[in-house]
This record gives structure tokens, C-alpha cells and sequence, in this order.
DNA sequence: CGGTTACACATGAACGTTCAAGTGATGCGT
DNA sequence: ACGCATCACTTGAACGTTCATGTGTAACCG
């Protein structure tokens, strides 16, 4: 990829990547894109399920009442809204969430884990874990998870901090909401 | 998410993750789904081009002749034959590439970057570049950066040495082909 | 009390990706 | 020389996501 210093000039000023900085970011780049692949195509295989989808039903099953506003559930599985929306309706159609507007708030609408959609995710669990096991925490060594654990939390701060959209609401956007 | 040991049992056998992992992988996993997002987030607005596309356009630059086997792009853009065919027939129309077929094997077909296309991804590179600067390699030290190459390196091979699909025909897959 | 404002969320259209099927070129065997 | 098999790639339909818009609820203000 064009991100370091080469023969040719460019018209901004050059803050080209030196060649250990572009074989670092290349190679985080190829696993950013082929290990989501990895992940998902088992899950589609076992439960037909999408990765964000399984990470939503999870974060639901970790509540005592299984249950979270829209929002933020959005905005904990960094998603927007809408296409949060959407994909709710999905899995309310298979049985294995159900949305009802708050009691308290009727401005805002829960969406909720089913008991079918419990024992679903009980179900697809193990394999899951067993491939993120298998593709990633098996294959590093505990200091190099918890320096990715120290990376992933300082690249997400600055993320955070970055006044343009690719925060997801955590510092200083709106809930859920994301310009594109 | 649901990969922790709890007190509830579950029908296979609990390769759950400790809480150490489970730490490491959660901020991991936050970071595969928001860097994409902000970077993407820049190319759209400066350049309207998705993150995909400016890479198939970078990499097409960095070749002499400018051109590459349509398997062989998709492949090093971790990308379907499907949908790097789709991708390359819409920026063809915005005229930044062109495809013929192979002089010497009219079996395969090239993607090729036009003086047009190169000029536009010149223009483009110095921001997409200051981005990633900005929001990872200026975030993190050498030795964090070397980190998570080795990091990258070790995920992909086994990624690569998988059975299951995921790998994108470095290892054994075959080019370009992966199954959903 | 009623009108206005702000916000959460749903919905539909447009777009990009995936899947399945079709087409064209080449190599091989008879 | 011809038929068949294989492979690369294209294409169209179906599906999921994004964007724009509309609807419903609650809070606020006069």
C-alpha cells in the first residue's frame, strides 16, 4: 500500500510510515480483515448466526434481566442504530429476541433475550469460544495478550478522542449515532 | 459476552476463556470493529472511496505495469472474486480503473490502475495516511508496533493452517474462493 | 392545558456483498 | 480435429447495511 516515502513526490506534506511501521500496520491490517472472516464463518456454519449477532444475544444473556434499551445496546456493540433495528426484527422473527417500550419511559424500547434465544446462545457458546481459543488467545502468550489488551485500549482512547466520526458515543458523540 | 466460566452449566466441554483473556480478547475484538470504522469513516468524506477500494487501488499502484490477475487482487485483498468483480465494475465506471483480458491467456482477466485512477489515489493517500498516523502508529512505541506484528504474523498462520474456512488461499485454499 | 421541541426508534429505498448460475477460454484425451 | 472437463470471471437475485425520513413519547415553556 502507497504509505511510504517513495521516489515520486506527493502534494501533501509526507508523513510517510517508515518500512517497520508499514509492515506493522500491514500486517495488523491483514488480520483486521481475516480473522472477523474466520470468526463469522463458523458461526454462520454452527447457528447461522452473524458475529455481531451473537455478540448482541451475548451481551443480553450477561443481564439479569436479559434486557437493554436500543441505544445502547447499539452502542455497546458498536453498530448503528438502525441497522440495529433491523437486525433485531430479524431475530425477533426466528424467536430469539422480543422488543416491548420501557415501562418507565415509553420514549425508549428494550430489546429482550428470549428463553428460546437463551438456550440458542447456550447452545452455539462453546463453539464460538473453542474458535476464538483455537485462531487467537491459544497461539499468543499471555504478555502479548496484555500488550494487544494495552494497544487495543490506547488506540481506542485516541479513537475516542478523535473529533471525527468513529467514536460510537463513549467521550463525546451522540448514543448510536454515526455519520458516514 | 458469554465465554467466561459461570456458574451455569453448559452442554459442552467449558474451554472458557479466564477473566485475564476474556479482557484481552473484549478490548481486542472493540478495536477490530472500530478502527475499520474510523478509518473508513475519512475515506468516504475525503475521497468517497471505501477502505477496500483504496486498498485495491494501492496495491494495483505499487506494481510496475499497474495491472494484476482479477484472482490474484482478490486474494490480496482478502476479498471474494464476486465481489472485488462488482467493486471493480463500479470504479470503472468512475474511471479510475479499466480491465482486459491476459495477452498471453485470455482465461484471466486484469484490473489496471488508469493515469486518472493513480492522480485520484496520489490525492488521497496523504490523508488516509495521516489517519492511520494519527489513530494508531503515533499511539503506540516501536516496541508495541513489533508486538503486534509477531502478534498479526502468528493469528494469520493459523488462520492459514485451519481447515475450516477462513484462509484465503495462501496456505491451501484455493485463490480467491471461500465459502459462506 | 396545549403547543413546541427534542429524542429514540422504526421503516423504506438505495447500495454493497454474498450466493448461485452462466459464459468463455484453455488444456487434455480420443 | 473435436468433444469434454476445468477454471476464471461475470452477472443477477437475495440479503444485510446505510441513509433519509417519518412516527411516537416525554419534557418544557408560555
Amino acid at each position: 500500500m502507497r504509505m511510504s516515502a517513495q521516489g515520486e513526490p506527493e502534494a501533501a506534506e509526507p508523513h510517510w510510515l517508515t518500512a517497520d511501521q508499514l509492515a506493522a500496520w500491514r500486517g495488523f491490517m491483514n488480520l483486521l480483515q481475516r480473522l472477523p472472516t474466520a470468526l463469522e464463518w463458523q458461526l454462520q456454519r454452527d447457528a447461522q448466526l452473524s458475529f455481531i449477532e451473537y455478540y448482541v444475544l451475548a451481551l443480553l444473556s450477561d443481564l439479569p434481566e436479559r434486557r437493554m434499551r436500543m441505544s445502547e445496546l447499539a452502542a455497546r456493540a458498536n453498530s448503528e442504530l438502525s441497522r440495529l433495528s433491523h437486525m433485531v426484527g430479524r431475530l425477533e422473527k426466528r424467536g430469539l429476541l422480543r422488543r416491548e417500550p420501557d415501562p418507565c419511559d415509553g420514549r425508549y424500547t428494550h430489546a429482550i433475550l428470549t428463553d428460546a434465544g437463551y438456550a440458542y446462545l447456550a447452545e452455539a457458546a462453546p463453539g464460538h469460544v473453542g474458535r476464538v481459543r483455537e485462531l487467537f488467545i491459544d497461539v499468543l502468550d499471555p504478555e502479548e495478550l496484555q500488550t494487544l489488551r494495552r494497544c487495543a485500549e490506547k488506540v481506542g482512547a485516541r479513537i475516542d478522542g478523535s473529533p471525527e466520526k468513529g467514536g460510537t458515543g463513549r467521550a463525546e458523540n451522540p448514543v448510536g449515532q454515526r455519520g458516514r
